[in-house]
DNA sequence: TGTACATCAGTGAACGCGCGTTCACTGATGTAC
DNA sequence: TGTACATCAGTGAACGCGCGTTCACTGATGTAC
């Protein structure tokens, strides 16, 4: 299968096998032969575009993560007022989690090997991003938990762990069904003044 | 160092510094041999006492997860009322990650290995158990977010994840120090008659 | 109490397998003149 | 336009290392008589 020079091409077919193999069978038990069986190459044409099996997981990682915040950077951009761009971000997680489980798998068991190396800028880093929605709120007569990181860590668990529970099949599929009960749950925590959710039943 | 018959003690010391190892440079990064020698036994000795590097890790797993269901299920035993339960399991968690950092990050970091051999009894599963003193709260006036496992999800998640936080130094350390924000928070969360929580600032 | 045997935790060397990575080579494409 | 050379994605075989696991053996302790 040669090609010639389109060597951008073979490069996102390895990123894109590289998240589907990682995420199904995990780093450690995808073999490089795997990964270049998968994309349909030799595996020394891998470390033409990569310097490493761990470098690839990395940058994969990296990429990923920033642009989940450079999409809650959007919805801060585009959307005014701390609870539609809360229920906008809670919205995009679950669709995120619904129809991509493999990204947001990855992204879930391998953020222990990689948070040490993602940059404090929120336009890299999720939970950075999300603070600066968080400041928001505060100013909208929210009394949120002290320190505002502990806001955020509450905030940022109200989202995670329903993901979690919907992987081990604990919570019903599609998670987006849980999200407008998800994000009413995060207002009611954070003290925000209630929103025009469906009102105390 | 032969010691004759008393290889409960040697299972023991096994155990102890498989959870350091394991926890401080993960299971991948931990070989039969560092652990050999952690403990100053043979390698072959390891063997006597597990089937494999894999069967140690899941049964330390399963053990402690086992212990920390055990606990929730004495304070549900020995509290009542959901308000005071829920406060002293949020107190014991923060001063397990406080005090047993390594156990708590190795139960954390692992819990994608093993979480689907995890027995579903109250008794060895620390989220039935958690679920069952969430059951309780409904009966107290809590309007809870619905299904059940999303507001155990949002409750777990929001103990859980400031850990994360402590872990990566996004949030200041003792973990026990934010316990009684924590607590307030998801009573807030849950739609829970207020406490005696120092009122609303 | 003494003797013979059973048990079993622990030894230490060896095994072989699978892994990530390397490297000399190929050949299609791009570039200079 | 044609020729000579440079570039570089990709090949495929090989390397060697570290790993988990095995196994014949040791010797202290327990047990039966």
């Amino acid at each position: 299968m040669r090609r010639g020079r389109d060597g951008a091409e073979t490069r996102a077919r390895i990123e894109a096998e590289a998240l589907r193999l990682f995420a199904e069978k995990g780093v450690a038990s995808t073999s490089v032969r795997d990964l270049a069986q998968a994309v349909g190459v030799s595996e020394g044409a891998l470390y033409r575009h990569f310097a490493s099996k761990e470098a690839l997981a990395r940058e994969l990682f990296l990429s990923r993560y920033a642009e989940l915040a450079q999409t809650i950077l959007s919805v801060r951009d585009y959307y005014s007022g701390f609870t539609a761009r809360l229920g906008e971000i809670v919205r995009l997680a679950c669709a995120l989690f619904d129809e991509e489980p493999a990204l947001f798998g990855y992204l879930l068991i391998n953020q222990h090997d990689h948070l040490v190396h993602v940059p404090a800028v929120p336009e890299a880093n999720a939970v950075a991003a999300l603070a600066l929605v968080l400041e928001d709120a505060a100013g909208e007569g929210a009394s949120l938990p002290q320190p505002a990181e502990l806001a955020a860590a509450l905030t940022l668990g109200m989202v995670i762990q329903p993901a979690v529970f919907a992987v081990y099949g604990r919570l019903e599929r599609p998670l987006a069904a849980h999200a407008p009960a998800i994000t009413q749950g995060i207002l009611r925590m954070l003290g925000a003044p209630a929103p025009k959710q469906e009102a105390s039943t």
